[in-house]
DNA sequence: TTAAACCCTAAAGCATACTATAGAGTCAAG
DNA sequence: CTTGACTCTATAGTATGCTTTAGGGTTTAA
């Protein structure tokens, strides 16, 4: 399969493969004699994987990680399966928290703007900033 | 006023501040013979200014805006104001939305899990991932 | 006088995940 | 035979907010 083939099977673009090549997500495939990557159809799957790892937040590091996991199963256990799911639910927990509070002091000055059209030399807003 | 002793009372460091010039929140302080920067005691009250805003989730680009209003607030309005927050308010939600998007998707494949010390061969975390 | 502490500029590096550009070879159809 | 579609490599650019590096001047206290 050339890559223009499995970018659209896999809905990325060229680009994008040859990136996550040159990260080492996606091992060298084979070539053609014209120097054409030639993928085989495990790399639709591979690709699944990664969208799908992406999707619920993990970095391409933590991917390749766990790709790297994932074709050798038998040698590692759930334990280290789930501690990835762990770490990342921790992360963004915490990325949660840290932008509720940042709303929750928004919300404070922002309600207590008046919001009209007279001059914002007595802004609510401002004033909170400057103190 | 030299660089290191208003770096020291903002609490951000030297290197921050001179970055802060170049990106035009700090105005270009005046100079002394033999060109170190002078600044006004008012620098002090703009970097706590920008430090709050921060603290609120404004970027350096959105704080440089709220700055040029700031110092002529005369000239803007509440409205005008309010709607720098407004915009900022709906960022967060959607950013916060999308978190507990992920952060239920991810809870869920991972309570899936045993979390045993068997082998990965079964595990639901990486098949999850694999359809 | 000399060493520590402070200041200067310009440019590069970091992290993340691509995206774009330049310059060039390959292939199939008309 | 040429045009368009496809592929290749290597390199640079994007966004954000710094941080680091390199290479030098200046000031102050001992
Ligand atoms: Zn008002
Ligand atoms: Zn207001
Ligand atoms: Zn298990
Ligand atoms: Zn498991």
């Amino acid at each position: 399969m050339k890559i223009g083939h499995l970018a659209t099977a896999v809905g990325m673009d060229i680009q994008t493969l040859r990136y996550y090549e040159s990260q080492g997500l996606l091992s060298e495939p084979a070539r053609l004699q014209n120097g054409y990557r030639d993928y085989p159809d495990e790399a639709i799957s591979r690709l699944k994987f990664i969208k799908k790892a992406k999707l619920v937040g993990f970095t391409l590091k933590e991917i390749k990680d766990l790709l790297a996991i994932q074709v050798t199963k038998d040698e590692h256990t759930c334990q280290e399966v789930k501690s990835f799911t762990q770490v990342k639910l921790a992360e963004i927990s915490n990325k949660i928290e840290e932008l509720q509070r940042i709303k929750v002091a928004l919300e404070k000055i922002h309600t207590s703007c008046c919001g009209g059209d007279e001059t914002a030399a007595h802004c609510s807003i401002l004033s909170a900033l400057e103190n």
